[in-house]
DNA sequence: TGACAGTTTGAATACGTAGTTATTATGGTG
DNA sequence: CACCATAATAACTACGTATTCAAACTGTCA
């Protein structure tokens, strides 16, 4: 049925070695034989076949990435990490999960195919499912999971600056309150961006109390907005722990009879494409992905890595939008 | 240095093949020697080698999907994909393409892996792309592509109804002229659903023309705004190709001064979650996308397909939103 | 011509599993 | 107790490739 090396060694009048190596090493094989062997195997319409060559040489060239399933960040992510990939003639297998639940699912699957790198994504991979993936002819990488500091290779934005930044410029606006809407409490970029952002503030004397939004979702922000309406005393500035859930924020507060930024000051955290969308235009902090991808494919692929478990730390993009632009609201 | 079913085998006092057996068909192995293995693989950490098996069952449990990088949509229509055969215990392995001149290169990748299926997406992907992946032991779907009508089993959503419910629901607006502001002139979908809306319009005498926004994003959509607003006399109404357009026009129109739905109305086409964001609450035909998704899985998996070529199209969804509600704008 | 280094090719094998066939153990019956 | 049917297990092979090792071939130089 299927074409395989031998039908072309047969057709070439070769064996069934040389096809191999014409299509591995060509320098290894002279000129005039590769060509009779290329010619028939594009008669026979010979491709090599993946699975067997993964078998024989222990490489999948396939990078398995564990992620959540409905997220625009990880979307994102996932865009830039695939097209890298491609680009070296790898491929990504998707492990995506619905919930927290289902992560332990995914990574049984992972176990069974014997892919060349792993990407551990969302803060909310509990740390014994971390630990659990470090085996032997596996690299593994954490990408932006705080939590997994000392237990995995890292690489992240830097959360904390980023927060501080993003406060430092709030305050600068001359607000007297803020709140910061996190995601789930229990994430620790959650944590990491609001004690950045609670601490620059509290240097200027705001105060910023922690509002948990309970999801990562743009109906959580929105609903989480409907909280801050209902607070004793408004905040001048609401931070948002994801743009996903500032923007969420924006629409629930402005359903809610306020302006942004006229009333409220919003912020988000990572940069999304939509948070430039012109009826939004978020403040927010923009995660270099190209880069966090790259650093993360160099630890995959790199072949003089030790196991000190490097981490990559890579500043953030404030991006000023009008959600805080005081004045001309 | 990775544990095999022949370590297990010799851990627990039987064959191989006895191990290989107690992880296929269990039921073939007598109670005790099954506990006896499991023991001995829990003990050693073994876990099956997915690409062995798949290089002897000839079937991989993985299903290829062949996508544009960057577009809401399908990433929407991913991620219902990758859920759907994560339950069933198989993956997916992503092919996304740049544009359509890097399709050739994502086909060359996908046929080195022995899938069990493909998807075929995109509605810019050439007719000799798709007939070329016609190969046997490869179910392919075309998703959303009727340029694929007769050369490949496809799936899609009733394009040209969805148009027509669409403009119908317009014109019963009131309206006296509307545009089309098409993503790419020559994808498919774009063709049926452009003349579906203006087949329906021309029906209540209202005339409209065609604008193509040159691309599928947002960008696209918020550029063709301003030739809106630049053209001679203003359409009452707007109908977008998509919603990502859609969504960029709508921000475009209101950039440039207009109120909409007050001046213009705006329409979409997928059913996206960000046209139900309340800053947008976009009027849109929604996609069932789980329908469309499990229709495609049945055409991969079913054995008892025939070469008839199905063709399964499933109707849309009118959600109706504030910007086509006119009055209280 | 013969020895020799370098290049090119072929035969054989291994990767880890699943399925096929052969063999042994089990148990029930006349 | 011999016999057979059934269940359970073992031995063996194939999936398609990459690689090791040995063999054959090339041309050079004494």
């Amino acid at each position: 049925m299927r074409v395989t090396s031998h039908d072309v060694a047969a057709e070439a009048g070769v064996s069934q070695a040389t096809v191999a190596r014409v299509f591995s090493s060509p320098d290894k094989v002279a000129l005039a034989t590769q060509k009779r062997v290329r010619e028939a195997a594009a008669k026979l319409g010979y491709v090599p076949n993946a699975i067997a060559r993964s078998l024989k040489s222990q490489r999948t060239d396939i990078v398995g990435a564990v992620v959540p399933a409905k997220s625009e960040y990880w979307q994102d992510v996932l865009t830039a990490l695939s097209r890298r990939l491609a680009e070296q003639g790898k491929q990504l297998l998707l492990f995506p999960f619905a919930d927290a639940d289902h992560v332990e699912e995914a990574l049984d699957s992972v176990e069974q195919y014997r892919l060349d790198g792993l990407v551990l994504a969302s803060s909310t991979i509990r740390p014994e499912h971390l630990v659990r993936m470090r085996r032997p002819g596996l690299r593994v990488v954490a990408f932006n999971q705080p939590a997994a500091s000392g237990l995995l290779p890292l690489v992240m934005v830097d959360n904390d600056a980023g927060a501080r930044d993003l406060a430092e410029h709030v305050a600068a606006q001359g607000i007297g309150t803020a709140a910061f809407v996190g995601t789930v409490a229990s994430a620790s970029t959650d944590q990491i961006r609001y004690r950045g952002a609670a601490s620059a503030l509290a240097d200027r004397g705001i105060a910023c109390p922690y509002v948990e939004a309970g999801g990562f979702s743009y109906d959580a922000g929105y609903k989480a907005a409907a909280r801050i309406l209902d607070g004793a005393d408004r905040p001048d500035a609401v931070m948002g722990g994801s743009d996903e859930v500032a923007l969420g924020l924006i629409d629930g507060l402005r359903t809610g009879g306020l302006d942004v930024p006229g009333d409220v000051l919003v912020t988000g955290f990572d940069g999304l494409p939509q948070a430039s969308w012109a009826g939004y235009d978020l403040t927010t902090l923009v995660q270099p992905i190209d880069v966090l991808v790259d650093a993360t494919l160099a630890i995959i692929f790199d072949d003089a890595w030790d196991a000190a478990q490097p981490e990559r730390i890579v500043p953030g993009t404030l991006r000023e939008g009008k959600t805080t632009r005081r004045g001309n609201g």
